[in-house]
RNA sequence: GGGGCAGUAGCUCAGUUUGGUUAGAGUAUCGGCCUGUCACGCCGAGGGUCGCGGGUUCGAGUCCCGUCUGCCCCGCCA
């Protein structure tokens, strides 16, 4: 038998007990005499106990043993004298008095050593990934996870729904983000994709008839990638038919309130608060708010445009907005500090930024010099300005940029500034978002959430030929403290109507038929009203156990370029391969 | 695609501003001492392609150019 015990269940009332313990050496603690070590697995840590007077062969063994060994040690229980009990260890209670050791694994020195006061490099820490997650905080991460999955599997399924699994080999779509694609061996030149999302496949199940569906299923985007977003991801997919929005919302709000009230101890909402997505973009400069703190937005065109202030007048003219945000406090801040905001906002498209502020009873800067007083003052007011030690900054731009900048300094400011309370939780649902938007580059309009997402038949109706930006969608994302951590919407499940929604993105009749074949097929037969959400399952981990990287929830996540530095990938395939796909390589990619 | 930060001992970092003797510290490793530690402590030793390539210079970890890698931001990501 390899063990009775784990590392971490021992407590004073197995005093006396003949237990086996297997796990890794942690530390040596060689005092000369006695000899400690602690012995960890993924229950914890349990302290050994070498005493040379009693088997002086034994502790002579202990001597040499290193971090990270694999150890099975037979052994009894000792309750620790009252001043020798560790309260930071759930096991300080007692200590093993070992009788025997067998050496399972007697590493070399590893390249890492993991326990929480060692950080290496994240480079290192996913070069050795294996050792890595031996870290007790890589293990309860990796534990949540599979506690959520197992709390989600069982809401759904009391509720009715269905885990049901799609493919990951299918077919390349037009529209969203860029396809990871893989040859086909069997059909030479044809190119399987893998699913960004399982979107059509969970609708086409809606036709089918499993009225309530989900899964816990990864994705897959050829993007860029940054923080907190990897070329896999997981989501929990939910799709249900027969449903308005009050519905989907319902239902994620139940899990919601599961993850707030059993994981975090928070209490939730009675009822999560909407707000429109313009009114998003108007008081926060974004469509996914933190509501943490205030320093919303303030709109001050009416008080700053008309004043003979050229650059104000004339981006006004041209449809522009002046925006102001607040930053108390900060009525002191220097020259250069200010130049930094500047810079910060420039960085991402604005031409400039202001200081509104009273020093020495007097309004410095371009804003002082043009603007009336009596304004200054009505801006301050509107901007909840305390003018003896409150500062903000005002730009002019083209609206919604010049919102979604100051936003951006929003949170800047609030990070920089420590404004959010750490202990404090947001909810809202973002609702009424367009249908959608304009690319310039491809010039034609793009889908806003996704190409099958209902139009809000009013809005529809009233603006679908002459202004279609102006359609409303019926999705809605649940935003937490300023996280999207899901979204969704009602589905077209009319074939006409999903027609013209291809039509309005500049599809022909022709060309949808053959990249949406399937989907159009299926709505053609019978389609119910449905729709559905998606979480982000690995953000909702990574707010769950407060750390601030996607990549310490993930077992095996890929670097920024995409790179798994532990398996190596992407790698090279050999020369048969290629040719079993009947693929060939250019000449400098091929081994 | 654009920008920022970083890369020095196995690991975490200092040294780079202002070029100049033998590149330091902590930790890990090895050796010695130590009988109640729990990040044990003390003494000592070994350990370096200063990411890589080129350049400037009498002399480069330090300055310049290029390049690679990691992280972060903008764009992108329905």
């Amino acid at each position: 038998m390899y063990r009775t015990h784990t590392c971490g269940e021992l407590r004073g009332t197995d005093d006396q007990q003949t237990v086996t313990l297997a796990g890794w050496v942690a530390r040596v603690r060689d005092l000369g005499g006695v000899i400690f070590v602690t012995l960890r697995d993924r229950y914890g840590k349990t302290q050994l106990v070498f005493d040379p007077e009693e088997n002086p062969e034994l502790a002579a063994d202990a001597k040499r043993l290193r971090a990270e060994w694999v150890l099975r040690v037979d052994g009894n229980v000792r309750k620790r004298p009252d001043d020798m009990i560790n309260p930071k260890m759930p096991t300080g209670e007692i200590e093993i008095v070992v009788t025997s050791i067998e050496k399972l694994a007697t590493p070399d020195t590893p390249p890492l050593l993991p326990e929480d006061e060692f950080e290496p490099s994240e480079e290192h820490r996913l070069r050795w990934r294996f050792l890595d997650l031996r870290r007790a905080r890589m293990q309860r991460n990796l534990a949540k996870r599979h506690e959520l999955a197992q709390i989600t599997r069982r809401y759904f399924s009391d509720l009715g729904f269905m885990e049901i699994e799609t493919p990951f080999l299918t077919r390349s779509t037009p529209e969203g983000a860029r396809d990871f694609v893989v040859p086909s061996r069997l059909h030479h030149g044809q190119w399987y994709a893998l699913p960004q999302s399982p979107q059509t496949y969970k609708q086409i199940l809606m036709v089918a008839g499993y009225d309530r569906y989900f899964q816990v299923v990864r994705c897959f985007r050829d993007e860029d990638f940054r923080a907190n977003r990897q070329p896999e991801f997981t989501q929990i997919d939910v799709e249900m038919s027969f449903c308005d929005p009050d519905d989907v919302m319902g239902v994620t709000e139940g899990l919601m309130k599961k993850i707030f009230e059993d994981q975090l101890n928070v209490p939730f909402p009675d009822k999560v608060q909407q707000m429109s997505y313009d009114e998003a973009i108007r008081r926060f400069g974004s469509d996914k708010p933190d509501l943490r703190f205030g320093n919303e937005l303030v709109d001050l065109t009416d008080l700053f445009a008309g004043n003979g202030f050229g650059v104000i007048d004339n981006t006004v003219k041209a449809g522009g907005r002046v925006i102001g945000v607040l930053a108390q406090g900060q009525v002191k801040s220097s020259r250069k500090v200010v130049g930094e905001w500047e810079s910060f906002v420039k960085e991402r498209g604005l031409g400039g930024l202001m200081p509104l502020r009273k020093v020495d009873g007097n309004w410095p800067g371009p804003l002082g010099k043009f603007i009336p007083e009596s304004n200054l003052e009505q801006a301050a007011e509107l901007l909840g300005m305390n003018l003896e030690s409150d500062l903000a900054f005002v730009a002019v731009a083209p609206a919604p940029r010049v919102h979604e900048v100051m936003g951006m300094l929003r949170l800047e400011l609030a990070q920089k500034f420590e404004w959010i309370p750490a202990d404090k939780h947001e909810l809202l649902w973002v609702v009424d978002f367009p249908l959608l938007e304009y690319d310039e580059e491809a010039k034609r309009h793009v889908a806003l959430h996704h190409p099958f997402t209902a139009p809000d038949p009013a809005t529809y109706e009233q603006y679908k030929d002459s202004e279609p930006t102006k359609i409303l969608s019926q999705a809605y994302d649940l935003v937490w403290n300023g996280e999207e951590v899901a979204g969704g919407s009602i589905r077209i499940h009319d074939r006409e109507m999903q027609m013209k929604m291809f039509n309005l993105l500049g599809m022909s009749e022709e060309e949808a038929k053959t990249r949406f074949s399937f989907l159009m097929e299926a709505l053609e037969y019978g389609a119910p009203p449905h729709g559905g959400i998606a979480f982000g399952f690995d953000r909702l981990v990574m707010l769950i156990t407060g750390e601030s990287s996607i990549r310490d929830v993930i077992p095996f996540p890929k670097t920024t370029q995409a790179v798994a530095l532990f398996e190596g990938a992407p790698g090279k395939i050999d020369a048969t391969q290629f040719r079993e796909l009947g693929l060939s390589p250019k000449s400098d990619t091929q081994n």
